[in-house]
DNA sequence: TATCACGTGCTTGCTGTCAAGCATGTTGGT
DNA sequence: ACCAACATGCTTGACAGCAAGCACGTGATA
């Protein structure tokens, strides 16, 4: 009987939940003031636990920041991708910023942090190689969507993939940044749905020019 | 004949030419190791001085940032206008993008310290405001352009002048980012071009589809 | 000589890290 | 089923390092 104590945890439940509260607090205090701003023992107070337990699961502050990391890049990348592959190459795109954009209107911290943890890595040597990896992924995929359009004549052929790609990625990323910068300034919608358009007309072969469905 | 003498400077000489020194050893700095890194100590050896030096001058660290943000972003904004505005508004955006990119190539560390400051603003509460109303001033301007070029029917009416300004703003910032992360896996050559590219095709009326002339 | 730029010693507050002890969960013998 | 011995999570106090800011000393300029 005493299996269904409520109040009675195993020890790994109890580590494994401790360790989620760690993550999900330092996520959210990195989200509202960066990760410079944030402390261990914060965290840990955080979390609903006392100064040295961040310093306990994780030893060391780099070892926390690198698996919050890993965690919160695997989210946001769930997030954001697409539920399946679209049959048309130009409307997969499409579908990708939409999601993406979409996703922005209600940022949940952890995606936010993940925002906030790519812009600060442009000047801490610790991200940045990670978070160049993250891009250069997605740029490949974006690469590899625009190949397989132009091989089926969905997508004009003097589209370059790559530069595509890295002004594609770029927007995403730079909305994302205007919009955390200044929510009350940007117009989300607008954005999102100029983005659309100029997709469509700068991918779509040249000849091919026809109106949007709605 | 002591006036001559090269050693011998007025105050105010000495004043500003420190002064001058502090904040440009500080751009360099934070272009290098970003704003939480640097040391109001390093500042001041880095110029050439003393520990102590900047805060003699400047009093507070706060007060230095603030102070090298305003220059800093006057530089950068310089630095990206164009010589002077083209008579056509297509053209004007695409030699807005072009003086950007072109710029990325070979970036001084003032211009640098600038972008990683933008990005550190998304989690700082004090230079915030600051790059908002940077951002702003920016996609006030492109809107102009726009809104202008399609009442000379040089844009496309269906273009929305703010949701594009956002998507413009944020492609441009979006790829400089991209490249101080990793200057060796983006092709900036080929990310200007594409973005030529797509700017006029998503710009130019629907009827109006000539070919580039290259 | 008076003033200002600049250097240097110092204090104070903050944060990461460690170590010792307490609390909770677990295991094995009876 | 109980209880003692142990293991593990967690807390608390202490310490070291760092950086901002201050106070005073020195040398250059007026």
């Amino acid at each position: 009987m005493g299996n269904n104590d409520p109040t009675r945890r195993t020890q790994a439940q109890r580590s494994a939940e401790s360790r989620t509260k760690l993550m999900l607090a330092a996520a959210e205090l990195i989200a509202e003031k960066g990760l410079g701003g944030v402390t261990l023992a914060e965290v840990g107070e955080r979390a609903g636990y006392s100064r040295g337990i961040a310093n306990h699961h994780f030893g060391t502050k780099a070892a926390l920041i690198a698996e919050l990391v890993d965690r919160v890049e695997r989210e946001f990348i769930e997030a954001t991708a697409p539920a399946s592959s679209l049959e048309v190459s130009v409307e997969e795109l499409v579908e990708i910023a939409s999601v993406f954009t979409g996703m922005l209107a209600d940022l949940p911290s952890v995606h936010r942090a993940f925002l906030v943890l790519w812009a600060t890595a442009v000047a801490d040597e610790e991200l940045r190689p990670r978070m160049a990896r993250s891009d250069e992924a997605f740029r490949n995929t974006v690469e590899e969507i625009i190949e397989r359009g132009q091989s089926r004549g969905e997508i004009d052929s003097t589209v370059g993939a790559s530069g595509y790609a890295v002004g594609f990625l770029g927007q995403l990323r730079g909305i994302a940044l205007q919009l955390l910068l200044a929510p009350e300034l940007v117009d989300l919608g607008a954005a999102r749905q100029s983005m659309e358009q100029s997709l469509r007309r700068s991918l779509q072969p040249a000849q091919a020019h026809s109106d949007g469905s709605d």
